[in-house]
Order: structure tokens, then sequence, then C-alpha cells
DNA sequence: CCGGGGTGCTTGACACTGTCAAGACCCGAC
DNA sequence: GTCGGGTCTTGACAGTGTCAAGCACCCCGG
């Protein structure tokens, strides 16, 4: 569990192959040669092969969280939009964390309780700040309704850039970046409470 | 490629495998072994691993586009809300299918002109309802990005429902499908143009 | 000083996977 | 009757994750 070199010097291999290639053809054995080390030695730092996941998906939630943390501490005029857009552009910019920290199959929740807390701490933020535009006099349901709305918009977005369709249809960057802005923009969420339709 | 009992055996299992334990554990020789025959028998009909998936794939967006086509021809008064709604459903309905069709590392559309046609087709669908309801002085942008968010948001919210945290966040089916129709009428898309804000 | 224990890594083996290659079978066309 | 192609089998190979030992080093208590 120490953080020694070989670990990161794994971890960060593990990471840059995945922003590449996608965590499916990661394997164990040819991270251990490419790092010039026996096949085992990083069996000796994960445990597992998910190990490696888990530890990246930990290590995502909290880049995550502090990302998200520090869009809305740049006070935006629209903090939903710049929240959507912020988890976007995180997952753009992460995929080799992103791809593996939504992929209950490569690590899950239950069996780790660590990454359970920091991935609801990345929920959390959305949720809360849901909570205060919608005032106090909203519902459980109202609030988690609208969480869920936003979180899907924003995750749908990401994963239809990375790994989807999307990925093809839009072109370079910049019309990826154009496009996140308008879609932050353009749907209902970028109202503020007393805005809303309806 | 002609329509053998064993190509589709194999293929029936395979989507039932996959839509419990997901395709990345999908083992070719132990499907060939349950089906009772040599480990060989189904690359006969599927030349590679992936063309199962490719298979899975191409059957999965026949089915999706149908099933959009035959929500907007119910004719409701709030056709993207039925859309969007339709699109979480038979995600979750057809997990098997939904877990192949998005995943590039398993059937990529650029190796399989067919894939891509039949994929362009179920975008088409959403493409079409937005292009008819923004009217004929929308710009191409416009309704890009329109569609995009929309799918983007019946997109996570399928996969965060199915892969994702909210599977257990929201408990049993019955309030999944609570939380579906909530969010999409809740979500700013279920409006008709004129209503819309701004 | 020195001996024991544990951490970090190696080596060897196993079952399993996808894939290549070659041969066996059967059924219909000529 | 025989030839040919589609269907399947059998055998082999490299690569994978994982289990089980064993080796080298460093630190720390005596």
């Amino acid at each position: 569990m120490a953080p020694t070199a070989l670990r990161e010097t794994v971890l960060r291999a593990a990471v840059a192959y995945i922003a590449e290639h996608g965590p499916d053809g990661l394997s164990f054995r040819q991270v251990a040669s490419d790092a010039g080390v026996s096949h085992q030695a990083p069996y000796h730092h994960f445990t597992d092969r998910k190990g490696i996941f888990h530890a990246i998906a930990r290590e995502g939630f909290e880049m995550f969280t502090r990302a998200m943390l520090d869009a809305l501490a740049r006070d935006s005029d629209d903090p939903n939009a710049e929240l959507l857009e912020t988890y976007v552009v995180f997952a753009l910019e992460h995929r080799g964390h992103f791809r593996v920290m939504f992929r209950r199959d490569l690590c899950s929740i239950d069996e780790d309780p660590e990454l359970a807390r920091v991935a609801d701490a990345s929920f959390d933020v959305l949720v809360d700040l849901v909570r205060g535009q919608l005032g106090p006099k909203a519902s459980i349901d109202e609030i988690r309704t609208r969480a869920a709305a936003m979180w899907s918009l924003a995750h749908g977005l990401a994963t239809l850039l990375i790994d989807g369709p999307l990925e093809n249809k839009i072109g370079p960057a910049k019309n990826q970046r154009a496009l996140i802005r308008a879609v932050a923009r353009d749907s209902g969420f970028s109202a503020t409470p007393g805005q809303r339709r309806r």
C-alpha cells in the first residue's frame, strides 16, 4: 500500500495506456515488462488486476471532485453550465481515469468502501448545488430528479464524445469545446431557479 | 453469413450472458462449449471475437431505431419526452445489446459500414425530430446542438442506470421508471418549440 | 555485531483465452 | 460417381491472470 516508485510507475503507465487504447486491452504482464520488472511485481502492489482499476478510479474521483468544486468556486453567473462544462472537459482531459471510474465491472463500488466514499463525494457536489438552487421547500424527489437529469446530460455527452459516435460526427477538438458549451447553455438547466420555465 | 441454427444459438447465448455479466467476461470457448460444439465452431460464423459484437450491435441498432420510430408513431403530446423515455427503457430492457452498441473497442464503426449505416439511422430519427420542431429557419448548428443535448441526456441516464452508480442509488425497477419519466419531463427538452424559454 | 523478520521482487507453474492451420464429414451439383 | 464447398473437429501456439514458492535486501531489536 505504500507509495513506492514501482506502484507509481505502473499506475501512470496504466492510465496512459487506457487513455489511448481503453481499459480492456490493458495487460498486467505487458505493463510489468515495460517497467522492466517481472510479471508478478505489480501484483504485489495491487493484489488483483482489478486493484489497478480501483486505484485509478479512486484517484480519478478525487481529482473529479476537486475540479467540480473549483468550478463552483469560480462563482460564474451560470454555475450549472459551468459545472456541466467542467464535467465533460474533465472526462476529455482525463480519459484514462474517466474510462475506468464508471465501469462497474472493472471497479465495483460495493467491494471498495473507500471508492464508494470518494464517488459519493463527487455526486454530492452536484446534489448540494441543486438543493441550494431549488430552495428549502423542495422535496427529496425533486432534488434527486434534477440532479440525476443534470448528471445524465453531462455524463452522456462525455461518454458519447469519448467513446461514442459523437466523436467523429463533430470533428476537431475546437468543435468539441463549442458543442460542450452550447449544450451546457442550451439545456434547460442553465437557468437560475426563478427563470426556469413552468 | 447464412443464418444457421448454431449462429443463432451463439448469438442468443452471448446476448444473454452480456445482459447479466457484461461483455468483457464473455468467452468464445465457453459459449461454444455451452452450445455443445467445439471451440472453433462459432469462429466459422463470426470470423472474429469482435464479429459477435458487431452482429449484436447491428441487431441492436435495428431494434433501437424501430423502437424509437414506434414511439414517435404513438403521436404523444410530448414527443420529446416520449422519445427520451423510449431510449432509456430500451437500454434497460435490452442491456445485452445496449452494452455493446456504444462500445467502440468492441465494435468499431469505421470497420463495419453496415454497422455505421444502422447506427446513423438511429441518430437520424432524433435529428429529424429536432429539425421538424426547430423549423426550417434553424441552422445546422442549432439542430445539432439540440440533438446532441437530447441524446446526451438519454444516453447518460441509460448508462448511469445500467452500469453506473445510479443503479443502486435509486432502488427497485419501479423507481427507475418513475425517475426516467420525471427526468424526461423535467428536462428542458419536453417543451414544444413555442413554449421553450429564451 | 549479528541474526531474524518482513518488504519487494523473481521464478516457475497452471488453467484459460483467442487465433491459426489442417483435416474430417456431409450434402448437393454436375 | 465424384467433385466442391460449407460446417465442424482436432491439435497446436502465444499470451493472459493468478497461485505458490523462493531469493535478496534492509531495518531493527538483542
